[in-house]
DNA sequence: GTGAAAGCGCTAACAA
DNA sequence: TTGTTAGCGCTTTCAC
């Protein structure tokens, strides 16, 4: 039998609660045959009379048997099933990795046991332990931040393990995060292409990963483009921050910016709120690009924010694909694989609404 | 044994990626024992010598033995699993629903697979045939808003099946949604309270059941404090919305509200915006309160917002605790459940910032 | 106290 | 072409 499951039994009655799930063997009794032909008729295997395979078919609809897969995995000693460890409490983040996670492994009759560690080892450990003894084929680890670095050494699991949006310490592990320089070099690209010669980079705590690398991409396109200005402020992941951040981008008229590029699409919420206080015209006289490409917020302000999607859910499809990969017997190099980001065009940064890659 | 899971093997060696995780023979064999007294000396039962019993758990640990749930599950017909379908695409109010869920589950050592219905009936019954295949113990289903009715008839599963933040048609199913309608009075209850005469409700399409139950929550309230002036505006659940209806709200002088109580944090930023435009004073010309209680939003505004609180989290909670109660056995009515809301004071109506009750 | 063996539902190799 | 049977890893009853 191949390792999609068989076809479920669409169309034929469903057990009532409490009813004991017809096995197999009833499908066998009440078709009459033994239950090695049922197996068969059902798997597509062997060769058997058409009219038993459809005899048998017809008989397992009536039932509305649906095989136990519980019984499939011990025997194949494979669960279908993959284990996702989040200690990002179901956030901003997790979801749309998970949504492109599990698409991806749904078309594989794959299913997603999603664990929350709530960033507290205990809770994660016990969520391995739980996940081992229902023997996942496969494990997903996810953090709040792309650098988080997971708590315990889980990089020694019996099973495939797969970083996304986190990285790990140990260098066999493959972890999956989006590229933040090529993001940050994105937009700031796109705003010296249209002219924008003050650009400066209102961004997150320094401490974090993701911050340099923007920083280092914002500075890279910065120079590609000779442009000498260049001004990073660092703060909060807040949107207060982004409204504080503007008093002191505007204390010193001489060094005013032209443009704005922020370190998430909160931050440049607060920017624009703090510009918009100052009667300061977007875009007009200050160009603001955000990143993260979170509609609710990109597309509450006013003009529309532009701003770096981070392609979560592809990232997640993308996880999907190697795990799929590493379950069938590969063995990736470890390390880390950066995924490209997109950038989405709306008013906040004058020109054309698009999409740029 | 008892349903809980045996206590797991912590500190034990883990076995390598690729290696055949170690079965029950294989500690009888390495602790010179037959497989019934390991499993015996494991779980606590029966009459086993304690010098017998330390010494299997010896090897088990050392040898790194997790018992194969599957196994366990397949002879026992309990899965200790529970499904969990949402067309919410996890979004904001999935999220804390699954997190209370998981939290509660997890301590009776549950786990919960997640899958994303994305509103598309076909992924939905694909999605459910997988988890009955994989004998779930019970099934939940989520829905983006509490008044969806899921699309197909899903209360005939052979599965204890709650809703969460969803109803259903059949008047068997049980289902937990928050008190919308109580919310709503908690909310205008304490505009009143501070003395607000004129209080405004500007909310989302009526075409919600939410929307009609905060409604009527709202007008209750107004009537047992003996206040005349009442006005619903209905729109999308936007921030644009928000902005809009001040407009609105705001063409005739004569009908001016000097409060505002909104159906959605979303639409209460807007609102704020819409005020700020004009430069009416937040509290002290117009209070403001939304709904949802949303962290990012609420804490964001200037001042920050009062905001009902739905208790997903423990509605979640709530959820685990009935579901488990059907899953050992008990048959509790049908019909729909609300749990009440919170009222979380902040600063953008004026009065002391609390918890009200 | 401990071991042996039946069986949970299914698959696959082998017999008929 | 179909039936029989030995497991997959575990629990549990019943001998010893």
């Amino acid at each position: 039998m191949s390792d999609v499951p068989p076809p479920p039994s669409r169309g034929g009655r469903r057990p009532k609660f409490g009813e004991r799930a017809p096995t197999i063997r009833d499908v066998a009794l009440a078709a009459g045959v033994s239950i090695g032909t049922v197996s068969k008729a059902l798997n597509g295997q062997g060769r058997l009379r058409d009219e038993t395979r459809a005899h048998v078919r017809d008989t397992a609809l009536k039932l509305g048997f649906r095989p136990n897969d519980l019984a499939q995995a011990l025997h194949r000693g494979k669960s279908l099933t993959v284990g996702m460890i989040s200690s990002d409490s179901f956030g901003r983040f997790t979801m749309p990795i998970m949504e492109g996670l599990e698409a991806c492994l749904a078309d594989e009759g794959i299913s997603v046991f999603l664990c929350n560690a709530a960033d507290d080892p205990v809770r994660e450990q016990r969520h391995i332990e739980h996940l081992m003894g229902k023997r996942v084929d496969g494990m997903v680890f996810t953090a709040r931040r792309a650098d988080h670095k997971p708590s315990i050494d889980m990089s020694r699991l019996p099973v495939p393990t797969l970083f996304v949006y986190a990285t790990s310490d140990d260098p066999n592990a493959v972890c999956l995060v989006p590229d933040d320089q090529q993001g940050a070099r994105l937009a700031v690209a796109h705003l010296t292409r249209l002219g924008r010669k003050r650009i400066a980079h209102v961004t997150g705590p320094e401490r974090f990963e993701a911050v340099r690398l923007r920083r280092a991409g914002y500075l890279e396109s910065l120079a590609s483009a000779g442009l000498e200005y260049s001004r990073v402020l660092y703060g909060p992941w807040s949107e207060d921050w982004g409204h504080d951040a503007i008093a002191e981008l505007f204390a010193d008229p001489s060094t005013r910016p032209d443009a704005i590029f922020c370190g998430s699409d909160l931050i440049a919420r607060g920017v624009i709120d703090g510009l918009r206080e100052r009667s300061i015209a977007i875009p007009d006289e200050i160009a603001v690009v955000g990143y993260d490409n979170w509609d609710l917020m990109a597309t509450a302000t006013r003009p529309r924010l532009t701003s770096v999607d981070m392609n979560l859910n592809q990232l997640g499809r993308e996880a999907g694909t190697r795990l799929m990969a590493m379950i069938r017997g590969e063995h990736p190099g470890g390390g880390i694989v950066r995924l490209p980001c997109t950038l989405v065009v709306r008013g906040s940064c004058g020109g054309q609404p698009t999409q740029v890659q």
